[in-house]
DNA sequence: TTGTACGCGTTATCAT
DNA sequence: ATGATAACGCGTACAA
């Protein structure tokens, strides 16, 4: 027993090591690992052994320091705990994993660190970075600035070169609406979160939806896109002079609050009022009645964002400076019971 | 305009910049960023304003030849999508981020990689690594024999010098039991997952709860701890020759399939059987009625498996082999609408 | 085909 | 208090 089982961290082999072993040079290999060469049969033998025995592999800070690569992503997420997220790092993750790249990910709003710094400590640490949160014009500048290799999520376009990924809002909303316009509904709230970027398309796409017909819209406001928020407003919402025929939510989250608070509240969901999301999180399945919605595509989104993200890493080494542009995935109404069909007015 | 604005990523200024910017040597820089050195009010000054001009921050990689710490710490999870453990990486992350350390994400569920190999691969990036996914005996082995510092999530005790946080899931069980107990119910079926360790302990605490008492309990098992396994096995737990009064789920995700697949099938709940899962997802809330639960302190399991793997990093450096521990943290009943009373029986 | 030698950016050691 | 310099482990021209 000469293995100490001991905690004591051992250093690993180094490429030394391996070329001393094998009784060649590092430089055999070097080449050897990262292939692209042909050797001796003798020679690729004694490689493959001395690797196998010394359990060998390379150390990616000192191969980083010639390669300038990291092989590191990262992910820059708002809140980690919004299924929807969770669907979008679950689809990067996988793309990522594929291509032997690891995930780095960050939560913004469990950092006390201002957005810009984190950026900054990130960027040294990743060859490229999806951003899905909401970031500050002087980190969104230095980020350009900088370099790095960037894919943001949603209609950001903070110049050409840009890459982004993402599905349209307002036509989005358009759906939804026609859906509760043809089900007859007239008076419609929505309960927007103005705290982030798309609230506002999906308003004027439910504008869309209503316009030329004779219908009342009115806007709300929550200070998180959290299913307490939905909570909160519910019966500012629901319980005011005119209380609207059907409830747009900006997120399932907030749909999910006031779906749980309307029916706390006495009222019946659809035939008192109709109550819808987006997002498509799993849940809005389990409640009842089922939450109606638009599915935003969350894990699909990731994939092509890591997809987009990685072409760009590639192109990196080249000198072609990669054009932007942006990819808009499909949404789709997912029509289910929280939604109905209103008799028509006297 | 000597900015040109393109894409191409810019070589960030090193310490040897500095150190001529600033009229210094390199050393004096070091010494300087690293802090613990007093230094001439000339001398601050002006590597003060070299640090700002140039926008200077060390290239982690080179430190980390040096030091050898990377200034990242790995989570592994099974399932980014169980809510369960999407609270558990909030936490980590949370910790993570005040110690001023990246976090590095891996969803086993996407690895094609063999867990061993990914593991090694890890490894070389991190300084430590919280493992809260099945893994391997030949990966638990080496991820021992490795000396790296390691949190596991469960009562894993893969020998002495281990650390691992988490609930009693046997005591939880015993818990839930007694309520299931005290509100009537005698037939009680457990929806398991046996590929998950704990499964089986919450079956033990089941039929402690249950011990001694003229009662009959059923094992069921599902192929994965998610919603949809749930609403395949309900009919055959609900709607057979003696169905039961009763059944806990091995997670909250499963419950909800059975929830609302019971519903389907037109039982009522709890009249007709009462239902409750383990995890406390917030997603319980929202189904009506709402999911008895028991609360496994997700977030804290997080913050707390974070706590332990920095102190076990930090401890590296000193040569005390530090001692191994499990930090159990209380599990705790919620109990909702899910669960009723029933008549005493005949 | 294989080996030598240099440089990547940093920290630590030792001398001043 | 500050500077010179040797590592750290690896990739890669260049020489052989």
């Amino acid at each position: 027993m000469t293995d100490d089982a001991s905690t004591r961290r051992r250093k690993p082999a180094t490429i030394r090591d391996v070329a001393q072993a094998a009784g060649v040079s590092t430089a055999t290999v070097s080449k050897f690992i990262n292939g692209g060469q042909r050797f001796t049969r003798e020679v690729e033998e004694r490689v493959t052994a001395a690797v196998r025995d010394l359990g060998y592999s390379s150390n990616p800070m000192a191969r980083g320091m010639i390669t300038g690569q990291t092989g590191n992503v990262g992910i820059v997420i708002l809140d980690i705990c919004n299924p929807h997220f969770t669907s979008l790092v679950k689809g990067a993750s996988r793309v990522a994993a594929r291509a032997g790249l690891n995930l780095l990910f960050t939560d913004t709003a469990e950092g006390h660190t201002p957005e810009l710094a984190m950026l900054q400590a990130l960027s040294r640490r990743v060859d490229g970075v999806i951003v899905s949160a909401r970031v500050s014009e002087p980190a969104l500048e230095w980020l350009q600035h900088a370099g790095l290799p960037v894919v943001y999520y949603g209609g950001h376009q903070p110049g050409p070169g840009c890459r982004s990924v993402g599905s349209d809002n307002r036509a989005a909303a358009l759906m939804l609406g026609r859906h509760l316009r043809d089900l007859g509904h007239r008076r419609v709230a929505y309960a927007g979160f103005s705290g982030a970027r798309w609230s506002a398309e999906r308003w004027q796409g439910l504008q869309d939806a209503f316009a030329g017909c004779d219908s009342a819209l009115r806007l709300f406001d929550v200070e998180a896109a959290v299913a307490e928020e939905g909570e909160r407003i519910a019966s500012s919402v629901l319980l005011c002079a005119e209380p609207p025929d059907a409830v747009v939510a900006y997120n399932d989250l907030i749909a999910l609050g006031l779906l749980g608070q309307a029916q706390a509240l006495g009222l019946r969901v659809p035939e008192d009022v109709s109550i819808a999301g987006f997002d498509n999180i799993v849940y809005g399945r389990y409640t009842s009645p089922a939450l109606t919605t638009v599915d935003t595509a969350s894990e699909l989104t990731g994939e092509t964002a890591m997809q987009r993200l990685i072409e760009r890493i590639r192109a990196g080494a080249d000198t072609a400076p990669l054009p932007g542009g942006h990819d808009t995935l499909v949404a789709r109404v997912i029509a289910r019971r929280s939604t109905g069909r209103r008799a028509a007015r006297t």
